[in-house]
DNA sequence: AGAGTAACCGAACGATCGGTCGGGACAAGG
DNA sequence: CCTTGTCCCGACCGATCGTTCGGTTACTCT
């Protein structure tokens, strides 16, 4: 077995401690001196792994990008009824945010100042339109309420999706990614208000 | 009338090109140079109007969360029944977040690095606590469904209000604060799904 | 006109920023 | 043994950070 060498670092430990502080500290008030404190190694020595900070972001949001449009090109996210294909890209949706957590969570707080950040966000509107296209076929089918505009709709359900980065912590007696993906389908589809008791 | 003096920066105006900056480039991005070139001043001269960068920061902040918590001490907040003071918290949010929209914007970015940030998280998560409790005893009415657990409702629904700072921007021909504030309460509370279509 | 002061400026401060450089420690292969 | 290449280090780079300071401009008041 060849993977056996030294106990080192790779990019790819590197990055999920960096992405770790990244997400503590906010990406510009992140320091390379933080950086190699939290990883135990000196500041000049991550350069021998990496080309720099901004391309260990670069990995962050990449990891993050490619979960989340890998959803797209599942077969459940592709064929049948546009409103069972939402539902179904929503929960997925939620599934990958709580697996990629750290890496979606510095994706979703970008904020256009580099080169790599305006990428990201480039890809992040691409996602979005792709879902807003889903969600506008669904009100087509008359199978979810149009008398909210669909981008409106849309940006909402997104918000509610997306702040699970600001509060889920996966700490083992917690809930797990398949309970809060039907706590949020079941809001985003169901609403708020007690079924069949209308409004008191 | 003696408001009427030199055409000069104060205290406040200079805040609100602050903000205007710190919200495009992130507080930890903005640079003092960035500030002094958006107001047309010098670095130094900005001195002149306040202590530094975290004053800026406390003032922005303050302003936020003084609208926020304002909504508790209204009277439709204080009496009634707990799902309509809810749903009137709810929506006077949206008015509150779309009114003082670039100060909410930069309280919900706040990360914790200093003294004045984490000051500013201890109140976010005080309100998030006054509102949680009405919803608690919202489902203590059987008023909204408990079949989701109130922590996590109370989350989600605040991360569909506090998302409308990505992406509400108030140029005229949008639509206004009210008509935002009806979306948000329509789906918080009624949910996404065709009313009286079920699960089709 | 002259005094007082609010508003502003350029220059510079020490500290820290992201990144570079030459070299040392250490394991693998001969 | 010695070479080779990986991994890491302290020292240092120019640039930029938030902030300070001495001094100038421009307005108000008498």
């Amino acid at each position: 077995m060849t993977t056996a060498k030294r106990d080192t670092y790779t990019p790819e430990t590197l990055l999920s401690v960096a992405v770790q502080v990244f997400n503590e500290r906010g990406y510009d008030g992140t320091s390379m001196e933080h950086l190699s404190r939290a990883a135990g190694i000196s500041k000049s020595s991550i350069y021998h792994h990496v080309a720099g900070k901004e391309e260990l972001l670069r990995r962050a949001v990449s990891r993050a990008l490619d979960g989340l449009f890998g959803i797209l090109d599942e077969e459940d996210a592709r064929v049948g009824r546009p409103v069972e294909r939402l539902e179904y890209v929503v929960r997925r949706m939620v599934e990958v945010l709580i697996a990629e957590l750290p890496y979606v969570t510095l994706l979703l707080r970008v904020r256009g100042n580099t080169d790599t950040e305006r990428w990201a966000l480039e890809r992040r509107r691409e996602f979005d339109h792709r879902v807003a296209e889903l969600l506008k076929a669904a009100a087509a089918d008359g199978d979810v309420r149009e008398d909210i505009e669909v981008r409106l709709v849309t940006r909402l359900v997104f918000g509610m999706i997306n702040s699970i980065v600001e509060w889920y912590r996966p700490d083992g007696r917690g809930m797990n990614e398949r309970e809060v993906a039907d706590a949020v389908a079941q809001l985003a589809f169901g609403g708020l208000r007690e079924a069949g008791d209308g409004r008191g």
